[in-house]
DNA sequence: GTCTATAGATCGATAGAC
DNA sequence: GTCTATCGATCTATAGAC
């Protein structure tokens, strides 16, 4: 049956065209630049040939939106299996924020745009047994956990809520500097290093009652910055304005 | 010359009528809604009327943020004054989600749509000698200073860092519970008070260089929360979901 | 499979009559 | 001031020829 592969060979290169075309839109111009005649045109096809491939505009965006998510996770992954927990989970946000604020118009398409689409990346990882992005917000919980476990954090802590709570904190440094343009004053990178300080600002000092905590930390960061090991956000993170209206 | 005063003053009558409407279809549909010629059946009139009262529906999107900004800092309003400066930053942000999530489209339109439109609301507050906002911010800022000066937080705090990072954290709550559909899996509220377990648990057991921690607080808020004082967040904040797109 | 052609539906904004 | 009428520019999606 070679022909038939063949074909069908062809049939996926010409979807990818498709697809590298409207990547090349979305980061450029984001989604609401995407439309059909706009891949056609880049593809150098007519508009109709596109819905051989897919069965609306909105289906490209899905797609493009779960590619999206899995690089952020693949982005990640690295990150989390450093040792120490308390440094994992830096390195693990970190990482987050400078692919929001490297990767803009991706990251506005997997969170800040329609929800049916990460919606729709969430329920079909969850059909095809993908459980990747579920792990990944277990193991922030599994560290918390951890950090509690060796009494460098209250025993009486929420690691779900906590967990989450990290999570918007990060999205939101993410979405405010895409969104508002007096965010933030100072350093992007000090706000990031704020929350670490006010979360884990204790958990060095173990003590399990009542931890106490050398918060020296913020006043060094606030100035120089000589980053730490799992640090990959620094640069990346640090100057770029915002080219979006 | 009370016949242009009248007229003058209809005049005025007619543009409050526009705003009247545009504010409800955005309210209703979100800004992507927004179009004059929504906005000219809604009132009855014809689409080129309203070119007589606004140069463009970008100057009506831009009043509306305006608006809904001066809103926001109006409801925060009366918490600024609250005594204790933790219960003070605990009421005013609780206060903020509660804004963004029962004002679900306004909250956008401010925060999470075209950055120049606060932009603009920014600089004309600036022009017109209005700083309510940088003086809500600069409340924060002073909250923390306090905070420091009573000993309840270490004096190495980077105040105006933290206080982005509270916003940070409050605006991300808000905006993942709008563009995220498994956001959150804990109630929001617990969210909520997971950050300020977090940044100012601490901050009740009062000793200057390495304060002590009671972080009982957590395991308390995460059942019932009869809550203290000024949380203005509670019910309102808890159970819809995200009706948008 | 790919095209042309087009239906059908938005829009924002303006010219010019009344 | 307000209207009608319209320009001109989007867009998605499809029917039907080749």
């Amino acid at each position: 049956m070679g022909i038939a592969e063949r074909k069908n060979r062809e049939k996926q290169v010409l979807r990818e065209r498709i697809l590298d075309a409207s990547r090349r839109i979305v980061m450029r111009e984001g989604l609401a630049a995407l439309s059909m005649r706009k891949i056609a045109d880049a593809i150098e096809y007519s508009p109709a040939t596109l819905y051989l491939h897919f069965e609306s505009r909105d289906e490209i965006a899905r797609v493009l939106c779960t590619e999206g998510y899995a690089q952020l996770l693949e982005t990640l992954q690295p990150h989390l299996s450093v040792a120490d927990p308390a440094d994992r989970l830096k390195a693990i946000w970190r990482a987050y924020v400078s692919f929001g604020i490297t990767h803009q118009e991706t990251y506005r398409l997997i969170f800040m745009e329609d929800p049916t689409y990460i919606g729709a990346a969430f329920a079909s990882a969850r059909e095809a047994g993908d459980d990747t992005g579920e792990a990944a917000f277990r193991l922030v919980v599994d560290a918390l956990d951890e950090l509690k476990a060796q009494g460098r954090l209250p025993a009486s802590v929420d690691s779900v809520a906590w967990t989450e709570a990290l999570w918007a904190t990060m999205h939101g440094i993410v979405a405010l500097r895409l969104t508002c343009p007096v965010f933030p004053r100072v350093p992007l990178d000090n706000v990031v290093d704020a929350t670490f300080d006010a979360w884990f600002g204790g958990a060095y000092a173990g003590h399990a009652a009542a931890p106490a905590r050398a918060r020296k930390r913020t006043a060094a960061a606030a100035s120089g910055r000589a980053d730490k090991s799992g640090a990959a956000a620094a640069s990346a993170a640090k100057t770029k304005p915002p080219p979006r209206p």
